[in-house]
DNA sequence: GTCTATAACACGATAGAC
DNA sequence: GTCTATCGTGTTATAGAC
């Protein structure tokens, strides 16, 4: 093999198809998938340019730079899952009016506006591979963007979870909901037309393409998971472990 | 700014130390930390072979490229864990005999040898990240090695949690220890001194540089979420959500 | 607003000396 | 086994024409 950066050994994710619109919105449409593909850093301004059907050089005349292009790309798009998780929350608190809210609704109102939304949107699927980049590699741009979108939304999950099942601790509450996202998280980049990695591993049992089968299997999962007695006294003892 | 690839921008995961051993072992002690940082991409032979104090040609000489040296990276770190957790499952079933064995040590068997390898060892932090630009980013060689290397070790545990809980589905069992990984997978993530999320969240709440706080907490929560009944007959619905 | 052309620089790989 | 030097190709960013 010659020079070059190995691109062209990562595959692609999903069925990419040109956008439509103006020439910002298409820059921005394309900027999602080709992130999503090639992540932030492998992904080209020459790639994305090409893709929405433009110049190079419209990048830095709508956006000033790759970063700042980064931070509209997710801004676009988590925007309106956020707005719908916490309507969804909003109806949980009014219907439960003087009592705590229901467990499985709080979840669902978690759970279920990242599902649908992330997977319905035109090149939607391409959300949670950006979102796990985010994490994966976590840049300027990224980090402040999460914090400042997430971490209210979260909070106020954490708040509801607490009137849901009163007997949690606020420790626990928070430790599960970092593993109730992880694990809808993984789920949801499974089903990757590149990954399938859990459609394959379970002999075609686990269509990761039913939406509805994701989430009610994740909505199961994670309300049995805040509903299980905390391990408060004793911990599991460090096993001895070989290295 | 001037052109080059925006690599400053990516910040630091740990404090990168200088590794130890031969050449080779130093590239590739080097190799991980690098590519934890910057990603498999974004990491340059340069700076791997720099950190590791060799010269850029021992690359090409030791491994015969760069997705080689991937691949062995890859290999040398995950392997001790997995067989540490085929060993704990090897102890569960052993104890277990005629009746099933035990839940949550089953999940102890899946969980600890992850949690507390890939955190004692020096770089280990490392590990976790690329593991997850694995999935956020796969390329040809992530993609065989995972397939390779995780997938018979969770068949095994499927096999084990189908006899520790009989009532569920084996469907349901591939559905959750994907959760449970994805679960597991957030929360080491999290406690990168890059990120901190969850500490930052939960304003101190939960120390996300204890491993044992780890473990119980997520032992529980998958304990929890595997005795969850299925979600069987009827799925939520399909809510009305905001785009 | 959109384009071409190019500057300035980084990359992986490798040939060949020692 | 380790080094230097370099090739061919890629990148972002930008100046300046239209």
């Amino acid at each position: 093999m010659t020079a070059s950066r190995s691109r062209q050994n990562i595959v692609p994710a999903s069925g990419v198809q040109a956008p439509a619109g103006d020439t910002r919105e298409r820059v921005l449409t394309a900027a999602m998938q080709v992130f999503a593909e090639h992540g932030f850093d492998g992904a080209t301004l020459r790639e994305i340019t090409a893709l929405a059907g433009a110049n190079i050089a419209a990048v830095n005349y709508y956006f000033r730079s790759k970063d700042e292009l980064i931070r509209h790309v997710l801004d676009v798009y988590v925007r309106p899952i956020m707005a719908s998780r916490l309507e969804a929350l909003d109806e949980c608190e009014r219907l439960a009016g003087e009592r705590g809210p229901d467990l499985e609704a709080v979840i669902e109102a978690l759970v279920l506006p990242m599902v649908y939304l992330s997977r319905d949107r035109r090149g939607g699927r391409a959300l949670i591979r950006l979102l796990l980049q985010s994490r994966a590699l976590p840049r300027d741009a990224t980090r402040s963007f999460t914090h400042e979108t997430f971490d209210p939304v979260l909070h106020r999950f954490v708040d509801a979870i607490g009137r849901a099942v009163p007997a949690l601790s606020r420790e626990a509450i928070f430790w599960r909901i970092d593993f109730a996202v992880g694990a809808m998280m993984q789920i949801l980049t499974d089903s990757d037309s590149g990954s399938r990695r859990l459609a394959t591993l379970s002999g075609g049992l686990c269509d990761t393409d039913d939406n509805a089968a994701i989430a009610a299997q994740l909505v199961a999962f994670i309300a049995g998971g805040f509903q299980a007695p905390s391990p408060g006294g004793q911990r599991p003892k460090r096993r001895p472990v070989r290295g």
